[in-house]
RNA sequence: GGGCGAUUAGCUCAGUCGGUAGAGCGCCUCCUUUACACGGAGGAAGUCGGCGGUUCGAGCCCGUCAUCGCCCA
């Protein structure tokens, strides 16, 4: 072996020949117990950020392991068509290119870039996903707009329609005038700006005086058809019914009352835009207030705004109508306002509510069902409490804009009879208008939102609506991980989907991973120019150490800090085990094979039942989502107890003891591998070939991703020896360090060493070897000697032979911390046991266990102050 | 405004059943001992955000306040 692992030639040459030996590939007619997870498909225009290498990470450590404890498992691999962001990457491309716009190309021929464009880009992010070592099933593979994919989505939308849940109206949406299309409430996102709060005077149109109305969007004024106040409010009653000339217009418009108004804002008189705000057209509606549009799906004014005003920007418009109002002195105040804006989650553009016809899908009876769900545990989540944010948003559902006026994505299956208006939903094109029997049919323009298809993502992906084998064996799948950004936007709606068109949850199991932040907790962005490239750690770290990285730091519910520091942390792990596997291959020759008979000492026996109650510890926390657990148990199972525990005592075994003691260490070793290999794959694979794979019994698949899960291995059931021996041989090692490096004494100097624990006597020369010592005389006898420097332990009494290399100030000083440390220590202790409450009500476990550390330092106190002499 | 989460060593974070606090990194001293300097040995470092309560005993349970973050309106 080579003295360092060599990370990148190993991750292509590894992940090429997983792929070419099939091996990920699932086992429909196997017998084995299936166990599935789908991917959260990335964006066709995604990039791998850390976000995915986490997500990816933790399917691959999960479906590894599963498939390693012999489970059929399965992980779907796709990607998703991105309605709105493949859209706009294509439009600015094309811009860039050729000047053009989509609008210069009919809708054929705009199509036909965007899937060209696809084709090209599709396998930038599944060969990122080969570069993770993602044991996914690319026979598999699944794009959301594939035939049998879309044939789903139009199943569904048939369907819904014909039972009533999916309808076709006007009513006011969240309009995106960047990209052109409807936007769903999931997809506004509210930015904090600073503006301005306008006080407007509203003349009476009797000449009585005026109203004073507070907004933030003055140009909305145009569009006015009511001011509400508050049924209650006592200012403003007598003024109820009175009739107001609206500025900038010839219109009058009237002097409303509504509860929905809060006397406490402004004025407690509410300017009413039924056409351009939420809250203003359910008001209107209960009123039956007219609602004007007078901003546009271009977000410039209409004429209905006036002649003056129409064709302005919405912005432009707001400054001339201030401008205007100054100009009559209707303004009464101006206050600088923090409010909500709402912009598009994708394009960032402001938002403009808006009246349009789109296709609504009424989801309230799914969201009971995904609710009940949740409560009756047939999904569980882990962490927990998001079932708490599940609850609120499932019970306050809206119906869900569907429609977008989008190109990319799937158009909707609906036919509008040219002659007569009939209105055609079907899962193909109708020949014929079934009302009018006329032949021209126009499909409607819109395709659906994106999410409506990955909702359907965990069954569609089995083939559904077909009855396939697959689906009957995979569906439901074992588990669901992904972000809980996306809790409502595709959780929520796969578990709706799932229930409502399977009749069954689509998961049985939720893992909201964390957000990956960097060092300092901050969120990664391009802007702060703070973002880690998962690329570019595996170029420099190594894929391994970026999956270790994140799986040790993911823990449920707390956001990842990543920094360079951790992945240097677990570049050395693996540097670690790397040359662990060099040692135990440098000492083996090849007779020592696995079917080898090993032979076990204490140090064995001892490593055993570290590797046993270790592996058990690491199988639960994988079984429970404790990645970070899992890691840490091999992390320290592997560096404290193989390394530098097992190994050092081993050494004089490994270079000239038996075969059996060799093949020891080689299956401990093997074991080892196997249980890393979820977590590292790409080292553990290259050093399972070069020390294992030979000397695996004939026959046996030489690829460590396909050996078994090693928690139930034979080996680890044995028992035997002390089981306290190590542990106090560890204690005695590091007394006689200590005590060289308290006298300040060179680690290499070896002297003669003296301990009364005489049940040590077998580790003697480990303890030369380790501690370089002259010499170790085991002796109950009394140690102290003027030349000698010595130390209490808890069973006894250890001593160096310092003759003239002894300080006798450093002695003293020793012993006297010594002394304070242990008073410091027995004080509450003592204090404890005196406590008369404590020792009757506490259990007796407690209180003997306390009596036990106290007895033990008592004994010790007295050593030491008889060493000092008082 | 409502809800959720967080606050533990210099930094980033673990901490199960309530029994008296750990890791990685960093810091100080020393060591090229034939797996590993991406290593080894030793060491320093915490009022567990504040206050109050329950308990023999609280980082953990309850209440409250503060600060930060996220989601929803």
């Amino acid at each position: 072996m080579d003295k360092a692992f060599d990370f990148r030639t190993a991750q292509t040459r590894w992940y090429e020949q997983w792929e070419a030996s099939k091996i990920f590939e699932a086992q429909p007619t196997s017998g084995k117990t299936p166990w599935s997870i789908v991917i959260p498909p990335p964006n066709i225009t995604g990039n791998l950020h850390m976000g995915h290498a986490l997500v990816f990470t933790l399917h691959d450590v999960l479906t590894r392991f599963k498939r390693a404890q012999g489970f059929d498992a399965l992980w779907v691999p796709g990607v998703d068509h991105a309605g709105i962001a493949t859209q706009m990457v294509v439009e600015r491309q094309l811009k860039a290119d050729t000047g053009k716009t989509r609008h210069d190309f009919t809708r054929e021929e705009f199509l036909e870039k965007l899937w060209s464009w696809k084709e090209q880009n599709q396998g930038a992010i599944e060969n990122q996903l080969r570069r993770m070592g993602a044991s996914v099933d690319w026979t598999r593979k699944r794009f959301t707009m594939d035939p049998d994919l879309n044939q789903a989505v139009r199943k569904v939308f048939v369907e819904a329609y014909k039972e009533g849940r999916i309808y076709r109206g006007p009513r006011m949406i969240q309009w995106d005038p960047a990209s052109q299309t409807a936007l769903s409430d999931l997809e506004v996102k509210y930015v904090e700006k600073q503006g301005k709060l306008w006080h407007l005077r509203y003349p009476f149109a009797d000449g009585s005086g005026y109203l004073v109305v507070a907004t933030t969007r003055p140009e909305t004024m145009l569009g006015d058809t009511g001011v509400a106040v508050h049924p209650e409010d006592a200012r403003y009653t007598h003024l109820l019914g009175k009739t107001l000339q609206l500025p900038l217009t010839n219109r009058e418009i009237p002097v409303v009352a509504d509860a929905f108004v809060d006397p406490k804002f402004g004025t407690g008189c509410v300017k009413l835009t039924p056409a351009h705000d939420p809250n203003d057209h359910a008001a209107g509606k209960r009123l039956a207030l007219a609602s004007i549009t007078v901003i546009g799906f271009d977000a410039k004014m209409t004429l209905a705004a006036g002649d003056k005003y129409a064709g302005m920007d919405r912005f432009e418009c707001r400054k001339a109508v201030l401008a205007d109002l100054v100009e009559l002195d209707l303004i009464e105040k101006i206050e600088d306002y923090t409010h909500q804006v709402s912009v598009s989650d994708r394009s960032g553009a402001v938002l403009e509510p808006l009246v349009s016809t789109q296709w609504f899908m009424d989801v309230k009876e799914a969201a009971a069902k995904a609710l009940t769900a949740v409560q009756t545990g047939a999904i569980q989540f882990t962490p927990e409490h998001h079932a708490a944010v599940w609850q609120h948003w499932l019970t306050n559902i809206q119906d869900w804009c569907i429609s977008r006026q989008l190109v990319w994505g799937h158009r909707i299956p609906a036919w509008t009879c040219g002659t007569c208006g009939e209105l055609h939903v079907e899962m193909e094109a109708p020949s014929a208008c079934c009302a009018c029997g006329a032949g021209e049919l126009i499909q409607d323009p819109d395709t659906l939102d994106t999410w409506f298809s990955s909702a359907l993502w965990p069954f569609s992906v089995f083939g559904w609506p077909e009855k396939t084998t697959e689906l009957a064996r995979y569906y439901p799948t074992s588990v669901l991980i992904t972000g809980y950004d996306i809790l409502f936007f595709w959780v929520a709606r796969m578990a709706m989907a799932g229930l409502t068109w399977m009749g069954e949850v689509p998961f049985r199991k939720v893992y909201f991973n964390s957000l990956v932040r960097d060092a300092s907790g901050q969120k990664m962005s391009k802007t702060k120019g703070n973002v880690i490239d998962p690329l570019e750690v595996m170029e420099e770290y190594g894929t391994d150490a970026l999956r270790f990285s994140l799986a040790i730091m993911a823990a449920p519910g707390t956001d990842i800090a990543m920094s360079t520091a951790r992945l240097e942390a677990s570049r050395n792990f693996c540097n670690k085990l790397w040359n662990a596997s060099r040692f135990v291959q440098l000492n083996l020759d090849e007779s020592i094979t696995l079917e080898t008979e090993p032979e076990f000492g204490e140090a064995e026996f001892w490593l055993i039942k570290k590797m046993r109650e270790g592996l058990h510890a690491v199988t639960k926390a994988l079984e429970e989502f404790r990645f970070h657990e899992a890691s840490d148990l091999l992390y320290h199972l592997v560096w404290d107890d193989f390394c530098a525990t097992y190994i050092e005592l081993a050494k004089v075994q490994l270079v000239s003891g038996t075969p059996g003691q060799k093949a020891a260490i080689l299956r401990f070793l093997d074991i080892l591998l196997r249980a890393l290999h979820p977590f590292v794959p790409f080292l553990t694979e290259e050093i399972h070939e070069q020390v294992i794979a030979a000397r695996l019994p004939q026959g046996e698949n030489p690829l460590l991703a396909l050996r078994s899960w090693p928690v139930d291995e034979p080996v680890l059931k044995i028992q035997g020896g002390d089981g306290t021996l190590i542990p106090r041989f560890q204690e005695l090692l590091s007394a006689f360090l200590r005590l060289k490096a308290d006298q300040g004494v060179d680690p290499a100097k070896r002297v003669p060493a003296f301990t009364t624990l005489v049940e040590l006597e077998p580790f003697t020369e480990a303890l030369k070897s380790i501690a370089r010592l002259e010499s170790v005389t085991f002796t109950q006898g009394d140690l102290t000697s003027p030349t000698r420097s010595v130390a209490v332990l808890a069973g006894g009494t250890v001593a160096l032979e310092l003759a003239g290399l002894k300080d006798p100030a450093a002695e003293q000083a020793k012993l006297e911390k010594e002394l304070a440390k242990l008073e410091k220590e027995l004080e509450p202790l003592r204090a404890r046991l005196a406590d008369d409450s404590f020792i009757t009500k506490a259990p007796e476990a407690a209180v003997s266990k306390l009596r036990g550390q106290a007895e033990e330092r008592e004994q010790r106190l007295a050593h030491v102050k008889a060493l000092l002499g008082c």
